[in-house]
RNA sequence: GGGCGGUUAGCUCAGCUGGCAGAGCACCUCGUUUACACCGAGGGGGUCGGGGGUUCGAACCCCUCAUUGCCCACCA
């Protein structure tokens, strides 16, 4: 044999995904087909392949190519995102490596750095998803900071803002101390720590006495610009128009009342910090406070932080207590559990900042993307992140879209002097000169006197443009691309994003094209270890892919992450189901030696077991593309990767292939060889999707392909009425011969020798399979009696009974065993059945039709008791 | 603090509008049968988180408790 009994998929899968490419499978090109569209969630352009992208695009690529294969235009989009904040940390990370800090560096020369980057890392991943086997439209791959997509972000700006939906404000923002940037609400992760209360006393400016206050945060003392109650706290009554004393800094500040406070918590007064807490802020605007600012971007404290100047914020509040314990203001400090906002992208405590940003106002723009997930024009898989999104939607908030970093769209503002609003929003510099020149009046301004934002655009700023972008939509509207292509079908993404990204595509989607951006919204689950740890980098618990396609072949891969993950649901990922993809693999690669090695011979008769058998699997088959069908119009990929799993390895290979395979050494009729090789192919298209190499290959492995011809474009299976009642024979036969096989064992009666079988003339005993039966059980005689059989195994299939005579092997102490114990079962289901049956209340409220199941239910089991009975007093 | 999920076999999960608890893997037994030991045949295994209730009948509907996960939130 010259076949190898193992499947091996290193050589395999490269050679058919050149192949594929080589024929522009992958590509897409408007025509009158109906279109299939999906847009990958572009990866950061400098990230690295990991489980999450690896289940991620996995789904993306059975969605799509099994939309190829039914006959849609089937286009995946690729791309990658510039990812701002990431990517500027990386290569600043980078820098600082050789050297270089990025505040010795242009603007100009730090960009030059990060394209740099870009150009040598950017890319790698979509390289490897190749390796995944992704069909993605390569010659579509794009990037979030191309030239065209840069355009669209910028003129999508300009749009809003003559809206008049963008505004600058000086805000209360997150400010992320080590990125040195604002972050917009949702890059704020809150996280439970273990902090202190302190509780420290303000004397009463011109009295012996102390006000006490709580704080979390002592080092903001020295901003602190009110003493703050509650006017309807009578404690603190007679402290109305008086002032305190800043301990540290000595300064004398207000008493004020605002409703603000709770009377209840900690001592019922409250230090008021306006520059380092929006509900201090706001209070603060209300009674005309001093604002003063006492951090740095770095969160060391500044010039106002007096004696601690230069220290780290955390630094100062240790070394501020120990000032305070020793001036004798500090009463106490409690244990205190809090959540402090942290960065999502650099981990460090989020600081309370005012600075002038950039903001987009969402109520009105989130609307119809709200109506749109609530009506179901836009599915969200599972359904159950609808409240989630709704939620969210309707407690939306400005989004804060600007960031002080470099890498990323820079914001087409041109400032002429240095308010908060003295700026013109252009295309360029020289659109910004005459709109400037109008608004100032002053006519004599130049060009050297503007000066262009250096802030850049949030990231999502532009992935949220990117399902219209990426077909050039937001500059050409009524592009032919566009218009064919959009809206897309599927967007499969972590629900992490659903907020950062999904809901605002959704947004975007309706103000400029007044439509909905995708049909489906699949929501994968988080890739976990076998702890129920999220994979990551840090923990070092993520298996590399790269390694595990190598090792179990990325079919093997793809259907291992598929098989035990439900959208919406984590997956908990184990070697191990790779390991079944792996032997799954293996499977079907030795049904295949199988029927290779079969010698067909044109002269010889069709066996009567095989044209059933043939008939069976024509229907099995047809029955488990429906329920795979369903599966998938529900996004449920497991079960119909499951549902295929079973047909191949059980339906197909465990009794279909049995059931025709031919003798020892002897030639298999033509007619039978014929629909196994159909059969075989048919199997293989509808498991494509899933394992795209390996059925290729067994695919051109079976016969002499032309060179147009592949799998990858073949036509999916149609689905046809199929014989339901020919299933339900079956097993019934079934179960015969898995009796019959289970009497071999129990009576260690050889495979290889033949016994004959009996079968008690009955109505319910129907003989389609007979020649089956005999096959498969190594059946010599198969005969109908009148008369049970004396001194013969006996089993029963519904109520219908068989023997099998066995010289001396028949020991009636054990039959009586057995048979008394059956009878037990059957009576006690009896039992039951009649309980039920008897319930008058039962037989006057059940519809009809439960009440005839449960009678024919009686009848059989007492048809079955009868047989028992009769058997065992023959013994 | 608010909201939303989950809790079914050792593990991961199905179980549609109430009507005999299912699958895959794992496990056990047997097997050098002429595709495959990455295999075959046969088999065991669940008080459906607890407690109430509705119903002829509850894994499923209602109440309640427990537990776990996620999302949101400016109480010092």
């Amino acid at each position: 044999m010259s076949i190898p009994t193992h499947y091996n998929p290193e050589n395999v899968e490269d050679k058919w995904y050149a192949y594929w490419m080589a024929h522009n499978y992958f590509h897409s090109e408007p025509d009158n087909r109906e279109p299939y569209t999906i847009v990958i969630p572009p990866p950061n352009v400098t990230g690295v392949l990991h489980m999450g992208h690896m289940l991620n695009n996995t789904i993306q690529d059975v969605l799509i190519r099994r939309a190829r294969m039914k006959g849609f235009n089937a286009c995946w989009v690729p791309g990658t995102d510039h990812a701002s904040i990431a990517t500027e940390a990386k290569v600043v990370a980078k820098l600082k490596e050789e050297g270089i800090a990025k505040a010795d560096l242009t603007r100009e020369e730090f960009l030059e750095h990060a394209w740099e980057w870009t150009h040598k890392h950017g890319g790698i991943i979509l390289e490897q998803l190749k390796k995944l086997g992704a069909s993605c439209d390569w010659q579509r791959t794009k990037f979030t900071m191309d030239d065209d997509l840069s355009a669209s972000v910028i003129s999508v700006f300009i749009d809003l803002y003559k809206k008049g939906l963008i505004y600058r404000g000086y805000r209360m923002v997150n400010w992320d101390p080590e990125a040195k940037t604002t972050l917009s609400d949702e890059e704020v992760i809150h996280i439970e720590k273990n902090a202190k209360l302190y509780y420290v006393k303000y004397l009463i400016e011109g009295t012996e006495d102390y006000i006490t206050i709580a704080t979390t945060r002592p080092e903001t003392i020295l901003g602190d610009t009110a003493i703050c109650v509650n006017p309807n706290d009578k404690r603190f009554a007679h402290l109305a128009g008086k002032k305190a004393i800043v301990p540290v800094a000595n300064r004398s500040i207000p008493i004020i009342a605002d409703d603000y406070v709770d009377i209840e918590f900690g001592t019922g007064c409250l230090k008021i910090t306006p520059a380092h807490d929006q509900n201090d802020k706001e209070i603060g605007e209300r009674h005309n406070l001093e604002v003063i600012d006492i951090l740095n971007d770095d969160a060391t404290l500044n010039a106002k932080g007096l004696h601690y100047e230069g220290q780290d914020r955390f630094v100062a509040r240790k070394n501020i207590v120990k000032e305070l314990e020793s001036l004798d203001n500090l009463v106490k400090i409690e244990d205190y559990a809090t959540k402090v906002g942290t960065s999502e992208r650099t981990g460090a405590v989020i600081e309370p900042k005012i600075s002038a940003q950039w903001f987009l106002k969402m109520k009105d723009l989130s609307q119809p993307a709200l109506d749109a997930v609530l009506d179901n024009d836009v599915q969200l898989v599972p359904d159950k992140f609808k409240n989630t999104y709704r939620h969210w939607m309707e407690n939306v908030r400005d989004w804060n879209i600007s960031r002080q970093l470099w890498w990323g769209h820079q914001i087409p503002a041109y400032f002429y002097a240095d308010g908060v609003n003295d700026f013109v929003i252009a295309n360029s510099i020289e659109e910004a000169l005459p709109l400037a020149q109008e608004k100032t009046g002053n006519s004599a301004l130049k060009i050297s006197d503007l000066r262009q934002e250096s802030d850049v655009l949030d990231t999502w700023f532009s992935s949220w443009l990117w399902p219209i972008s990426v077909f050039d939509g937001i500059r050409y509207p009524e592009n032919k691309e566009i218009n064919y292509y959009y809206p897309t079908n599927d967007l499969v993404t972590a629900p992490e994003i659903l907020f950062f990204w999904v809901a605002r595509m959704i947004i975007a989607g309706y103000e400029y094209r007044d439509e909905k951006p995708f049909k489906n919204v699949y929501l994968t689950g988080i890739v976990r270890d076998k702890q129920g740890r999220k994979m990551s980098k840090s923990l070092g618990n993520s298996p590399d892919p790269i390694e595990l396609m190598k090792k179990y072949g990325a079919d093997g891969v793809r259907v291992g992450m598929l098989l035990t993950s439900p959208a919406g649901n984590d997956l908990p990922f184990d070697m191990e189901l790779c390991q079944q993809g792996r032997n799954f693999s293996n499977k079907i690669w030795n049904a295949f030696r199988l029927v290779k090695q079969w010698e067909v011979d044109d002269a010889i008769d069709q066996p009567e077991s095989a044209k059933v058998a043939i008939d069976w699997y024509t229907a099995k088959f047809q029955e488990a593309l429906e329920e795979t069908e369903q599966s998938y119009d529900k996004y449920r990929l497991s079960e119909a990767l499951m549902r295929i799993y079973k047909l191949i390895w059980d339906d197909f290979s465990s009794w279909f292939l049995e059931m025709v395979k031919p003798e020892y050494q002897k030639p298999i009729d033509a007619k039978t060889y014929a629909a196994v090789i159909a059969f075989f192919e048919e199997n293989l298209k509808v498991l494509h999707p899933f394992m795209p190499f390996l059925t290729e290959e067994i695919w051109h492995l079976f016969k002499d392909r032309t060179p147009e011809e592949a799998l990858i474009i073949e036509a999916y299976p149609k689905q046809e009425v199929y014989n339901e009642n020919l299933l339900q024979e079956f097993d019934f036969a079934s179960e015969v011969i898995t009796n019959i096989r289970s009497i071999r064992k129990e009576k260690q009666i050889s495979f290889k020798e033949t016994i004959n079988i009996s079968v008690l003339k009955n109505d319910a005993a129907a003989d389609t399979f007979t020649s089956v039966i005999k096959k498969l059980g190594n059946i010599e005689t198969f005969s109908t009696v009148l008369e049970k059989v004396d001194k013969a195994l006996s089993f029963r299939v519904q109520s219908v009974e068989y023997f099998i005579p066995v010289e001396n092997a028949v020991n009636s102490e054990e039959e009586k065993a057995k048979l008394t114990d059956e009878l037990k079962y059957i009576k006690g289901f009896l039992k039951s059945v009649q309980g039920k049956l008897s319930n008058e209340r039962f037989v006057n409220n059940a519809p009809e039709q439960v009440i005839a199941i449960e009678r024919q239910k009686e009848a059989d089991a007492l048809a079955k008791i009868k047989t028992i009975e009769e058997s065992l007093g023959s013994l």
